[in-house]
DNA sequence: ATGCGAATTTGTCCACGACAAACGCGGGGA
DNA sequence: TCCCCGCGTTTGTCGTGGACAAATTCGCAT
């Protein structure tokens, strides 16, 4: 038990072995033991002054910043950089069930939120709340990454029934025909089906692809589908030049008469010509009006 | 359209990219074009012939002996085993409306079949069954990856409506209580979700993080939810060895009381002490049958 | 056939250099 | 005063090649 290997450092933590090596070439920490093999044995603790920093770059530190600092100042960084700003009542429940791993409890009171103000309420007002202050209570190390990933099955699971329900009354969905999903790299999937839902009581027919597909095969759904919208969903985290590069190549590639809608916190204000860019989850609707006034066909 | 990165080709095949570099070193192959930064592109002939050989080191080859082969005499081999033995009707199906993407079709015809045998038989029967020819259509070309995007989503769709109803009948279940999820760089969902299917209908209670969890959060949660089981899916495309320190890390890290199970193509027959391998979906009934007997409490 | 040691196969590890994209900072113009 | 553009710095990924331990197969003697 003299440390955890490269590779064990890789899983555990989620730093690329490279990014592990060149960190100790270019900052000297880590500073691993070497075993008799000449390989690199990380020391606990250095594992875990590791995932303190691997959670503040999440968060939007840099590395050169802070990787050499003492643990002290880490925590230090970790800790509330929030003013403790007054959270609404729904949201405090939440982060309560959730804080005591109350899977049921947590699903339940979900679906008594939506059923109380309605899906669209539920995914317009409530929703952003809920995944903002869930990912900030996670980057404070209020909750762990286990509490994220139960949030987002449950909260994702409430809002699938209700789609569903509301999709056995409203029938199949008409223009337009909305083609979803994120780019490669983007695994976040909630915003999408927030849109889904939006999408689905416009009326229109929304297919979703789920996440991460490349961009041709986009393209190339495109056309199967004979989609007239393709809608995209960036989270905050994802890199901005991904973005760029990735809609301009889809642009090129998708069908001409497709627009292509992008939304969510990683949707930047540069962006290559012919892309729309979709503030927010409540502006879809007047989008859609805007898109059918346009386009009287059908 | 020059052809796939290294890291695309290692998300794509599952081989990791030094496995890939010192493959080109000593057996020639795959050779991939260089762009004009150096930096290997491969070509899409190249992929499909990684993922053929991939699925033949899967079923026993071993890859001094078939990398270097044509991939007529891949194929061939990758034939053998099954002499083009016949699709079921329920497959072809799927495949035909797949290929057309018509993705209200896909839904409703999966949906009828569950209908047709139930959940348990549509699970452990034919549920593998469309999961492989999906994928080997993918891999031959047949279909896109957006083809198979859709079947993940209109399939999990299905499986989650029909689970949820279960739901609503079985109650909250009750002993063990399984936490199940996928290691980090596991995206695969679906055989977590089938599992999660027969688990909620043998009356445990069964939570359900998703897809990605680090080792260290897997065992917090086991604590947070006092969870008698760990279950794991592998699919066959996750590199063995991550599994194996994974597993041991986890062995050491989760309540000592809880056990361990895997299951998937690639929860390998090497694993640490302490982790039990279930074959198969239906193999999980008898599991469960086995564990309450051995744990008569409550 | 069977058991054991030698030889081969195979994937991971090491070191270091290079470079493009992204970021932050500072200066000039509206 | 604010915004935008250009430049230096930061940062992760990719390149090369050599080495070695663990696993597997082979060869040989019993």
């Amino acid at each position: 038990m003299t440390g955890l290997s490269l590779s064990a450092v890789e899983r555990e933590v989620g730093l690329s072995r490279e990014t592990l090596r060149i960190w100790e070439r270019r900052y000297g920490f880590p500073s691993p033991a070497r075993d008799t093999r000449g390989e690199r044995a990380y020391p606990l603790d250095q594992v875990r002054k590791l995932l303190i920093i691997r959670r503040l770059i999440d968060s939007g530190h840099r590395p050169g910043r802070i990787v050499r600092l003492p643990t002290e100042a880490l925590a230090a960084l970790a800790a509330t950089p929030e003013p403790t700003q007054p959270r609404r009542v729904e949201v405090v429940e939440i982060l309560k069930r959730l804080q005591r791993s109350d899977s049921e409890g947590l699903r339940v009171t979900l679906a008594e939120m939506l059923r109380g103000g309605g899906l669209r309420r539920f995914v317009v007002d409530l929703a952003p709340d809920l995944l903002e202050a869930v990912g900030l209570a996670w980057a404070s190390g209020e909750i762990g990454v286990h509490h994220e990933h139960l949030f987002s099955q449950q909260f994702a699971g409430v809002v699938r029934a209700a789609l569903a329900e509301a999709a056995a009354v409203l029938g199949r969905g008409g223009a337009p025909c909305v083609l979803m999903t994120t780019f490669p790299g983007e695994a976040h999937g909630l915003g999408l089906l927030l849109a889904e839902a939006i999408f689905a009581m416009e009326g229109c027919r929304a297919v979703n692809l789920g996440v991460e597909t490349p961009v041709d095969q986009i393209a190339a759904a495109a056309f199967a589908h004979a989609a007239d919208l393709i809608a995209l969903s960036f989270s905050s985290s994802y890199p901005r030049h991904h973005s760029r590069g990735g809609l301009a190549e889809l642009r090129a590639q998708a069908p001409p008469g497709a627009q292509i809608w992008v939304g969510g916190g990683g949707a930047g204000s540069r962006r290559p010509g012919g892309v729309v860019r979709v503030r927010s989850l409540d502006e879809i609707a007047s989008a859609v009006a805007t898109w059918r006034k346009a386009r009287p066909g059908a």
